[in-house]
DNA sequence: GTTCCAATAT
DNA sequence: CATATTGGAA
């Protein structure tokens, strides 16, 4: 068995500081990897072979390890790096649907009741603040307000990859099959809600309609992520239609290998929502920022909630 | 009783 | 402007 954390191991050799910032952007976000409160060896294989299972680690330690290493990479950007880690956040909400998805290769083992702990961190302009280096990473935050309950959800951002989901599931159902819960459960997002599909749903037809009245033409500034996504040639109904099966709540519309997309299982990457400055919008021109672009297909990150963005920009390149 | 949907509120 | 929340209608 190897061992997981090494990343302390790397020697950064004489390497551009911008390097520290590409590895940062393919790396795997904090919900990608394996939780780290679980040990890789099963127990009873653990004893079998007379393995020891390392103590818990729990995300302080690791924030800690990170900054220890971080900080020897480069002195001073550390904080901000940190606060990727910490920004994210994670949601225990089970509402108790169930996904009728297939059981294919997906193995998905994302579903599992992996560690909920609430760990939330809203800075936002604390950077110009103090701007400190040695800055308090951990947080152990109150304990009354960790437990999400009663507590409300922050603002859904959709970012592009989630809704380029979306738009997705809502091309393959027809438009009669395009209602929120639907969508929501076809998209397979954890964390996301009905409530959050329907409020999209309703922005995104919205949208389509407007662009069906004025066809061409017209980059308008009200674009924004829709400008960039594929919008559905013509909404096609479904099997809705013809499909005369009664029972079936959730028409699949194709055996899951066949489904032209099959959807990864759901993760998220923290993001750097207000705090950076920066966001996306518009889709290109975003190239001088290792997070958030367009990224392939692959790494369809940000398919949950990040904190508030309070800034948004207002651009209006060649209003019309 | 649930979900959709449009309007309205933050 | 982007989401959330609300309230009437299916």
């Amino acid at each position: 068995m190897g061992e997981e954390v090494r990343i302390t191991e790397y020697d950064v050799g004489g390497e551009d500081d911008d390097r520290v910032l590409e590895w940062e952007a393919g790396l795997p976000s904090v919900d990608d990897l394996m939780p780290l409160s679980q040990s890789l060896v099963p127990a009873e294989l653990a004893s079998a072979f007379s393995i020891t299972p390392e103590p818990h680690r729990s995300m302080i330690d690791v924030n800690r390890a990170s900054q220890d290493t971080l900080s020897n990479l480069r002195g001073q950007s550390v904080k901000q790096t940190l606060n990727k880690f910490n920004g994210f956040k994670s949601f225990g909400d089970d509402k108790g649907d169930e996904m009728v998805m297939e059981g294919d290769e997906t193995a998905d083992l994302t579903g599992d009741g992996s560690d909920s702990r609430k760990l939330r961190r809203v800075d936002s302009g604390g950077t110009g603040a103090l701007g400190g280096v040695g800055e308090e990473a951990d947080s152990a935050l109150r304990a009354d307000d960790s437990s999400a309950r009663t507590s409300k959800r922050p603002r859904l951002v959709w970012t592009p990859q989630l809704h380029k989901r979306f738009v997705d599931v809502v091309a393959h159902l027809g438009v009669k099959n395009a209602v929120p819960k639907t969508i929501m459960q076809l998209m397979n997002v954890e964390g996301l809600t009905r409530e959050n599909v329907a409020s999209h749903l309703q922005k995104y037809r919205l949208y389509l309609k407007r662009m069906q009245g004025l066809s061409n033409e017209g980059p308008s500034s009200s674009d924004h992520l829709f400008a960039s996504t594929p919008v559905p040639p013509s909404l096609h109904e479904s099997s809705g239609g013809g499909n005369g099966n009664s029972h079936a709540p959730i028409p699949m519309p194709y055996p899951p290998q066949m489904v032209p997309m099959p959807y990864p299982p759901p993760q998220m990457v923290p993001h750097p929502a207000g705090a950076g400055g920066g966001a996306y919008h518009h889709g290109f021109d975003s190239h001088s920022h290792p997070y958030n672009m367009m990224m392939p297909q692959r790494d369809w990150s940000g398919s949950k909630f990040a904190s508030v963005s309070p800034y948004q920009h207002r651009m209006t390149p060649n209003d019309k």
